[in-house]
DNA sequence: GATGAATGAGTGTTCATTCAT
DNA sequence: AATGAATGAACACTCATTCAT
């Protein structure tokens, strides 16, 4: 069993080369192979086609990140919380509504990013061309979804019913924003504990975004 | 004097179209030819390579823009204003400082890319594998350039030398957010009215997001 | 008639220039054009084809030097002249045979020859994929028919008949020597005075082969 | 085994006949595959590029041949033979000099571009183009190292630094001459046989025009 | 005399993929 | 489990040449 895959694995850590250099699209399977030192062929036997290699490199972290999101961010909000607008700053508003708890969420998820860094630099940044090109956005709106329901509250509105187009633009605007901060963090820091120190500012300029535009 | 260029315009429009359709790397030149009617020899003869292609689509708006960015945002500014930060306020801040300025800046800008709107896109979510494939981060260096003396200014440090490497980071991250914020706008408002319409939150965002930062 | 040769003759350097740098086949015409600031049309205005503006450059210096060939080196020889092989030495040799005058003809040639250098640089070392490729092969039988018929006189043979094929390689061989170093001359010296003087060790080695192969 | 290379096989032999005809510039992968009865893919399952299944069919018998010259040619000569250059004659020039070496050490070259007269033609003839193009005046240089130092010992020269102008240039010749008679002899003999024939008149107007130059 | 436009066949090369063994 | 061989379509690009104007 350890004789047996170790074909697979080289395979699969040329192929992380190649993507990583190259972009989906350039990336070309001959020179995975020839730099994993096997034939065309025998790529093939592991991997269904180019996209399957590709998707065996990023499509477990993807799945468990997309759980993730969906688990803690998609959850129903508690909006009988009684909150007077009028109160809120920038210091306090995060414990009186969700966001506190959406950036211990925000945090675990980067944690978790950083534990699979190469898999989502490949799927953030390298998968333009192929069946990943636009999981940014999938990933987009799954955090709309719940950024819906906490303007909504915050904005003391009934339901979404109220929501005008240009609410939903924004909030379309902050959940992109969202799903870009990751990808900023992913990219531009080396490791989790840089990560973390930069976080802070994200999270003050994100919030402070927030609640300017409530409060426009 | 139509007729003549007949060719050419053909050739573009239907590069138009491919390069949108599949973006630059996967555009195929026999396509965009057959598409025009006619054969590739036609096309060399009005553009020197791919590369020339693409640009004769989006140079001259570039050029264009990078000036706009260029005469206003790295403009130097102004900063004996004798600023008293504690008393900045949302909806003072504009006024007192050279945001105002920038947004009005920003406006024109969000005016010319609507001007200009299929060779923004083309620029800006198209061009990977170009020779303006990096051209965003470009932009974003331009953009910086000017937030970072905005934001020692309203740090009240005495000179650049004072940022850390956080401050520097969420500089940039602004910055970077910034060039996001046209990309945005540029990639999902049908018309400069519709632009407009949504700028005023992105700018509330934006402004909050600063401030916070700036207050942490 | 001075404005309208203009274009020819820009056109006509300019094609020395491609020519000279790439040899015939890899000569691209488009180039030729571009250098000469004129379109292909005007090119193909003055000239039938790839083959005939390469014919304009050289062929007239080529029709010359075949007729001094033609008309020196394929004169009917006096065999009259009651010649005592046994006294021939290779300091009189010259005077006694007709390798004084031959030398005389290849000086005239190679003045010649430089004072169209340019030409037969190109004719001799760049006309591969022509329809002058094998023009050497065309001087080296004008030059062989004559050598034959010295070489008969000089071997005491009472016609050509009797010329083995051993007799008929040596004399091809000779021949074609004698047009290498007419090449080696026209590609070697910068200048009429410089081949002059290497003229004389290179018609040394020539008459010493010769005279070497007729005593063998 | 015999099946598995039959694919190779043919590529390599089409591509002689396909060189050989055009040479190496004019030459048509395209045709080679055809005639081959393959496509252009399997021409490049086994070889690199052009220029590579060129090398592949010239390459090994290249780099035997300059050993040959390498071992013999360059090899130091035996200097202090005590020669008195007045009893030199064509007829014992040989046995008191290198050169009687020099023409066995020929011969086995010749030899040996016959047994790989297909290698050769292509290779001195067709290459024009390829990375082989100026193949003959590397192996000039070789020869011309060996000759140098043949012509200072029989010049009666204390060293190299004596050699004039006109010395260098008339060795250079000379140098330039003995691999062209090799070329002569593989493009105009059928066979080994004949080669060896016309070695001998070859030789002979060689030594008579050293000679003739050393006594100048 | 010369342009600007266009053709159409050609170039070497690369690609993901297949499959008998 | 993997190889070696091969496919066939596609790629960007260049060529000499033509011709209406």
């Amino acid at each position: 069993m350890d004789n047996e895959k170790e074909t697979r694995k080289k395979l699969l850590s040329s192929a992380i080369k190649e993507f990583s250099e190259k972009g989906y699209t350039k990336a070309s399977l001959r020179n995975i192979c020839k730099e994993a030192g096997v034939t065309t062929g025998a790529l093939y036997f592991f991997f269904e086609d180019k996209d399957d290699l590709f998707g065996s490199l990023v499509d477990e972290p993807l799945k468990r990140i997309e759980e993730m999101i969906g688990e803690h961010f998609s959850a129903e909000l508690d909006i009988s919380k009684g909150l007077d607008l009028s109160e809120l700053t920038p210091t306090n508003i995060a414990s009186k509504m969700g966001l506190q708890d959406d950036m211990e969420v925000a945090n675990g998820i980067i944690r978790f990013i950083f534990a699979n860094k190469t898999a989502f630099d490949l799927l953030l940044t390298r998968a333009q061309g192929s069946r990943y090109e636009s999981i940014s956005d999938h990933m987009v709106e799954l955090v709309e979804a719940h950024y819906s329901k906490l303007y909504v509250v915050m904005k003391g509105y009934q339901s979404k019913r109220e929501m005008t187009k240009e609410d939903k633009f924004i909030v379309h605007w902050i959940s992109h924003d969202q799903i870009d901060i990751f990808i900023h963090i992913v990219t531009h820091c080396k490791d989790v504990k840089d990560a973390e120190k930069q976080m802070k500012n994200m999270i003050a300029y994100m919030i402070g975004g927030w609640l300017a535009v409530i409060n426009t």
